[in-house]
DNA sequence: GTCTATATCCAGATAGAC
DNA sequence: GTCTATCTGGATATAGAC
């Protein structure tokens, strides 16, 4: 007897589909509008329904923001785990001083909704919320096998995140400040090996 | 004949009081509930008054977070004008360092409201955002007066800022960041050194 | 200057027909 | 799942009496 195929369950698959398309909606509107003037209203006319329709794929709006709160701790982290991982310790802070800035300034809403709290009401939900704790330790981890004594770490998370929010808030879309990166680096391994 | 004693406008004194009393208590406000939060209804039940009353001294909302702006950015200038001017560029860069995140950190609404834009429909006024430029330019004339070149000056308030919005993102009211201010001018002046 | 009353609009969310 | 209709509440702002 044959084995029976394995069965799609296609009605999930494109429950899936949409709620993909509506994230994706959602998040060229806080581009264009900004994180907070989302709204129900526009993200429903943006993909073609009425916003009553949107509670059959979210259950509220703060469970939206928790999606692409998800989604985007879920990019940069695939991004971390993509980073190469050069002997020489210059390389690897430079590569991922690059990254990180890279991932903040292309796009400020969505920076503003992982690492500020800057929305009334919402507070990602536990689950979601683990996902960038996950970050932050695979980045602890990967500073230490450099051998970068723990308590740096701070330090080497402000320096990149000063140029983010600088590059964000002065000249959006520009390089005066994420061109700084890699001199970051420098300055900052000279400040560990001076103890 | 006696000269005429200069007569005070006690009405206009009034007025003025009583618009610092609302500032005082928008401030409050965004304190607690957060910048985006600020509602006119809450703003008036704060200082006894009903909502309409408040168009008598601001003529929208708008008004009311520009004149905070304003405050904000007047407070901040008043003291970089207050810092002293030690011999020694290392102390000049930690003092400045040093009151520069103090004034971040110690309200991060007001952070919010004078160094990133978050509210959607406000922009400070030409009169207010000068005063900001001012800052700048002070900043930027007492490095210059340090020997630092010019476009250090750049990495210098991403250096700053950083160690402000990590404090206040990740553990509001502590020092895990802000600690790091004082090793932050070492840093940068043995970078500058460095060419 | 402050009030009551109201205009206008928009938000998030729910009920229930289809 | 999607819709229409509606609820409920809140926002900024204005008109006009006192």
């Amino acid at each position: 007897m044959m084995a029976a195929e394995p069965i799609r369950d296609r009605r999930a698959e494109r429950r899936e589909a949409t709620k993909t398309e509506i994230l994706d909606a959602a998040w060229e509107l806080v581009r264009a509008e900004g994180l907070a003037a989302l709204t129900l209203r526009d993200l429903a006319a943006k993909v073609g329904m009425r916003p009553p329709s949107l509670y059959s794929y979210f259950d509220s709006k703060n469970a939206i923001y928790d999606a692409m709160f998800r989604q985007g701790n879920l990019e940069l982290l695939a991004r971390c785990e993509a980073l190469p991982e050069p002997e020489d310790p210059l390389d690897a802070l430079r590569a991922s001083g690059r990254m990180f800035v890279e991932f903040g300034v292309e796009d400020p809403a969505r920076a503003l909704l992982l690492f500020l709290r800057t929305i009334p009401g919402f507070e990602p939900s536990p689950e979601t919320y683990a996902i960038a704790v996950r970050i932050v330790e695979l980045a602890r981890t990967r500073m230490s096998r450099y051998g970068i004594p723990a308590d740096y770490f701070d330090l080497w998370t402000s320096l990149v995140s000063g140029v983010v929010w600088q590059q964000i808030a002065n000249e959006p879309g520009g390089d005066r400040w994420t061109r700084w990166v890699d001199d970051l680096a420098d300055m900052f391994l000279a400040q560990v090996n001076r103890r």
